[in-house]
DNA sequence: GTTACTTCCGTAGTTAAGTACGGAGTCAAG
DNA sequence: CTTGACTCCGTACTTAACTACGGAAGTAAC
């Protein structure tokens, strides 16, 4: 049925998805995708359903999920489980947004040390380095 | 000079500056910080300057910047090369721009998917999962 | 029908930044 | 002078997600 045309090998379904054959073996140890089985002393096949599989696996993980992450998602893949399924989005939503905020708040003491550097006139002591030496990257006080 | 009271001991120093006695001991590997000599068949003895030390590298850390980076850092210590400290700070300011970046699409794609998760009022199929189906994340056509 | 590429499989190595362990030596208190 | 805590040192383990290796067996091309 949906194996219309189950003709990839490992290397073929490889090259159709993008990834290295060795994360295939991997996720296939990880229990993300299943392997075919293996025709008396042949080699098994692989088709188009493996292919969404790692695309599934792929875009997720894109989206920072992590592996373990993936297999619940994986476990909820039959779409009828809308409420857990969010509750995972919702859940990594929130720790995307906590990321954002601390490297936004990076951003600002890495910018402040930048131009402050360049305002040095002539380089006696850089105050970049310096502010390193001052410690918690909330807690330097910008213009007390 | 420095050593007024070079009187901790690598427990005290670890208890002042936070951190784990292995990690000093891992950093000292490392050559980040540099070990007091062992007066024969006895222990070392740490300062101020040692904690000022891991201060700084604790701070850089939380700023993004890798050990290896650090090391970097800390060749410039003096305080005399504003130019290669600078270009240091910016590259990583680059970096973390990028990842913020990246972050935002993430976020985006997230909130997406969840509001559409609670926009079904009944769950037939989950529009969550089925767009982790369709593949790469700025590609996903929104509206259009 | 042999050469050259793949697959299969288990196991081991990689990276970053630590953390843990085991055994010997040292130090302070009682 | 004996506990008990701490130091020293080398080595090994940890996590996440791969990636590589070695050797046997299958498969395709010529
Ligand atoms: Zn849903
Ligand atoms: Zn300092
Ligand atoms: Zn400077
Ligand atoms: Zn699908």
């Amino acid at each position: 049925m949906l194996d219309k045309a189950n003709s990839l090998t490992i290397g073929g379904l490889a090259k159709a998805a993008n990834v290295n054959v060795e994360t295939i073996r991997y996720y296939q140890r990880r229990g993300l995708i299943t392997e075919p089985k293996r025709p008396p002393g042949g080699i098994r096949r692989y088709g188009s359903a493996d292919i969404d599989r790692l695309t599934f696996v792929k875009t997720a993980q894109q989206l920072g999920f992590s592996l373990d992450e993936i297999s619940d998602l994986l476990r909820l893949e039959d779409g009828t489980h809308c409420e857990e399924a969010s509750a995972l989005a919702e859940h990594k939503l929130k720790d995307v947004r906590e990321k954002i905020e601390r490297l936004v708040k990076i951003e600002k003491a890495l910018s402040e040390m930048v131009s402050q550097c360049h305002a040095q006139p002539d380089n006696i002591a850089c105050p970049l380095i310096a502010s390193l030496h001052e410690g918690g990257i909330g807690t330097r006080g910008q213009k007390g």
